[in-house]
DNA sequence: AATGAATGAGGTTTCATTCAT
DNA sequence: TATGAATGAAACCTCATTCAT
């Protein structure tokens, strides 16, 4: 009789294996950059084993972006259930998407590299995921602006500022070090890198959104 | 009599031609996605003249991305000297930001790659293009706070924002195209790409940045 | 139960293959005018497996010279501990140059244009090959003189005259067959190609070393 | 009236600094390692030049060597009219390769490479020249054998052990010069470097040749 | 006679993918 | 499942040679 109990199988423990290796290389040198070799080699796997779970390339590629950014939308739309103002869902989406970076680097890069080539190599699914997100934001500035809260504005302003800016940090960290003549001059960027920059964004955000400052 | 008129040399014509053309290339594919053999064909070029006149792939990179990014700092600094208070030079970088992006969109697409991939491959000559346009924005910043006139704010997070929205939208016209669900949900998106991005932006970073709400 | 007989694994008979053709054709053309894909094609082996199994082209030259006169050097050690005196010492030595060349005339090949390059990219352990043997003859030398049977010579001198003797005779065959002129007014020659030759070389070099003529 | 002192033309000059440099970095990397950029380059002459006075890299090669090698064998044969016995022919002999050796070191080297081709690449009227030498060193043994001075041996061993170690040793000095292992064991090889070595030869090559040893 | 740019073939090396075991 | 070897199509780069001026 076979042991059933749902310990990881050594299949699925190698797909993993592969997947967050991938994740982690497509991160780092994009897609055109990544080498099937390196990423075997550092996912301890035989090269011909991606080709036999997975398949080729392109097709690792679009599984990892999907189930990076699949589960994304779907969770966030559930936090913003559990929000009831307008100025608390802006804050719940901010801080889920800066956590979402946070636990998982590789999503800002791959997401950058995305944009910067257009999407061409996005798979539908996921230019699904990211309506979906885009949606969310859509609402909730409505439901802002139709309660006499926000300003009138773009949500996609809006959107574009809080990815960009926080893309932008996570991803810019090794050129930032690169750069201690303004670190000299700018000491709030020490006591920046953990944390306080999110709160900065999130200020700035509600300030340009809210109509009364009450904050 | 020799005609001695500046006309281009055939040397000059056929670098520039390299150097356009593998602006482009790049900023589409990426550097590694860049292949040396389609920059020629496109430019009009034999391969070898590549090398010959530039050198290798790496070298042509850095020079293409010494040109474009070494004048735009430069050019920055000039404007701000014209713009009186700090609310004027706000907005001057940003549409200057802006016309950057929108004259030579490579630049977008470019700088978020090698933001994805840490500046890993930018040239320190580059970062220090670079650094010299975060200094112009906590200069602006700086005098903004200590005029009494805007909230103490970090420079980082509001040049991030601006950088971050603007170079996703740009780069970003073609996903965005790809998301037809929405744009019925917004019609706003449909006049913005014509330039009210920039203002919507420009209006949501002076809100949150100057302290009484006069606009 | 397996099969463990030393039967030569896939790897290395492939390597084999390439390892002897690839001496075989730096031998005919040099290092320079070698092209990876002739050996390929004549090893009867896909170009892309010397890079998998033995490296660069740098690489293969290296090894394949190692492996060539990493040997040779012991050899020849051995084979001079079974020689009592220094005039047999001297015919073991002459011999073994002559039978080592015999076997592999890229031997010779490979060798003078490594020393018409002026060793410029020998390894360096090869260059310790060369000195073990150039040592040998040091030893034979000094120890005929001290025993008094051995006029006091310039070893260097003699050890060049075998090697440079051994190494013209058997890489300048084809020249020599383009010689009919001489061949005609010697006909010692014609005798002389197989195996005389050394022989000549042998008589000739103990006579000059020797004091007394007694042979 | 034009000019016509035999002053060198400017045609000449640049021909000559071709072949001259050419001569050089054949003897440095070969034929096949050799490149016509930089021949052009160390000669300061433009590469188009190259093919314009003299023609492609072939024929340069072949130009090259004929130059080199023509006159040597018909001084030679001059040089030993003037010498009465078979020892002095002899020594002659010897001086004489020496000395082109010594004030052309790209001749060793040259030759070199071209006896570990099998002279695949000798054009014919080279072939000759060495032809003509070789003859010279047939009659002078025949002629100290018929004399009874000389013991019978076979001619082309002497020349070979000549020309070898000549060559050799000219061309490997850069060799050498990484060996300090030996150099210390070897204090004679010091001293050698100037000129002792041929008479280190010429020593050898004679009491090999001789019958009675009353040198 | 001289120059710098151009050309195209071919050289070395890499890489996604597949095969045999 | 897993492995190491194999494959072939490019990719990058070089070089002998020629052309326009």
């Amino acid at each position: 009789m076979q042991d059933t109990t749902p310990q990881t199988s050594r299949r699925d423990d190698t797909t993993r294996r592969i997947m967050d290796t991938a994740a982690e290389v497509f991160s780092e040198v994009g897609y055109a950059g990544a080498r099937v070799d390196a990423i075997a080699k550092k996912a301890n796997v035989n090269k011909a084993m991606i080709y036999y779970h997975i398949g080729d390339k392109k097709t690792l590629y679009t599984r990892v972006l999907h189930e990076h950014f699949g589960q994304a939308a779907n969770r966030m739309r559930e936090l913003l259930k559990q929000a009831q103002t307008p100025e608390e869902k802006i804050k719940t989406y901010i801080h889920y998407i800066n956590q979402v970076m946070d636990e998982n680097p590789s999503k800002a890069a791959i997401m950058m590299r995305e944009m910067a080539g257009g999407g061409r190599s996005l798979p539908d699914v996921v230019v699904e995921d990211i309506a979906t997100i885009i949606g969310s934001v859509v609402q909730i500035i409505d439901e802002g602006i139709s309660q006499n809260r926000f300003h009138p504005v773009n949500p996609m302003c809006v959107h574009l500022m809080v990815i960009g800016a926080l893309m932008c940090h996570k991803a810019s960290r090794p050129i930032r070090q690169k750069l201690p003549h303004i670190a000299d001059a700018m000491d709030q960027m020490a006591a920046m890198d953990h944390g306080d920059f999110v709160n900065g964004i999130e200020t700035l955000i509600l300030r340009s959104l809210t109509k009364q400052n009450t904050a």
